[in-house]
DNA sequence: TATTGTTATACTCTATAACTATA
DNA sequence: TATAGTTATAGAGTATAACAATA
């Protein structure tokens, strides 16, 4: 799918297709951003998560990123490679691993963060702060998170 | 990813991945509402084209659908053995195919279109009309499409 | 030379099931 | 018996490049 360009019409008028190709060109927009940081979208994702929650157990990672179990045994193995995480033997149960993230992992996290702002910027310019706003709240609602209270956000990805 | 439950926190806070899980959860339902009719995303989308405009060469549904001319290619194929489209000669360019639905792709097209109409209704469920209409014009203007007066729409996929 | 359609191929991503070691 | 992690494998989907026929 290409995203140089707007998508066509009749197909630009189903609400289906316009939010099947919004999430496409965010996610792909997304993946060319952390690029440069020899990162793809589930390691800046799970980087985050590991940042949220040090020494999270994978399975911790696999319940809280939708990420398979087995997918995750292989982006955990990028990170290490990548000196961004590591595994860490768990305090109580020798089946677990505890996860956390390298000196490095924390620096490179930031930078994703700071090119993941970027990307947001870039890609929502064409709606204004309050626009954003509505948006942001009507997917929510659309995907079924829970509207507890004003959450604090993250403002990037 | 499963679609079965909302992204947990903080995922479901960043609008990027907000925007690409309701994208991919669309994607993902259609496809399951259109198995039954041993069609894909791609034929409904080829079989809706042709409809618009009967005799279309593979270039323009390339054009006009953003699949690539290789992809077309086996979409077309497919559509032909389903025995629900079929290449016919150019008048004017023996390198040209002109694409025409039969009778047997009209009538499921119908079928496809009834799936697609009750998905959406299913999925959009959360919402009321004044926020699916708001969400629609805040994708389209986010996707950058012409807003030039009121088109028809699809009310469907 | 450029365009239309086709073919072959490779690549990414993800899902599935079976296996181990520990509990 | 159940769980955490791992491995191997297969599948879907898509992109790329080279090619033949025709303009």
């Amino acid at each position: 799918m290409r995203f140089d360009r707007p998508p066509p019409e009749p197909l630009a008028s189903a609400p289906g297709f316009l939010l099947s190709w919004n999430g496409q060109r965010t996610s792909h927009t997304f993946a060319e951003a952390l690029k440069p940081l020899g990162l793809r979208p589930h390691h800046f994702g799970v980087l985050t998560l590991i940042d949220t929650q040090p020494g999270s157990t994978q399975q911790e990672l696999v319940d809280r990123s939708m990420i398979d179990p087995s997918s995750m045994v292989t982006v955990i193995d990028e990170l290490e490679e990548l000196g961004l995480a590591e595994r860490r033997p768990h305090p109580s149960d020798r089946r677990k691993h505890a996860v956390h993230l390298t000196d490095r992992g924390i620096e490179t996290l930031g930078r994703a963060r700071a090119s993941a702002i970027q990307t947001a910027e870039e890609l929502f310019a064409p709606l204004d702060a309050e626009e954003r706003e509505t948006l942001r709240r009507l997917l929510r609602k659309l995907a079924g998170v829970e509207t507890a209270s004003a959450r604090p956000r993250l403002g990037a990805d």
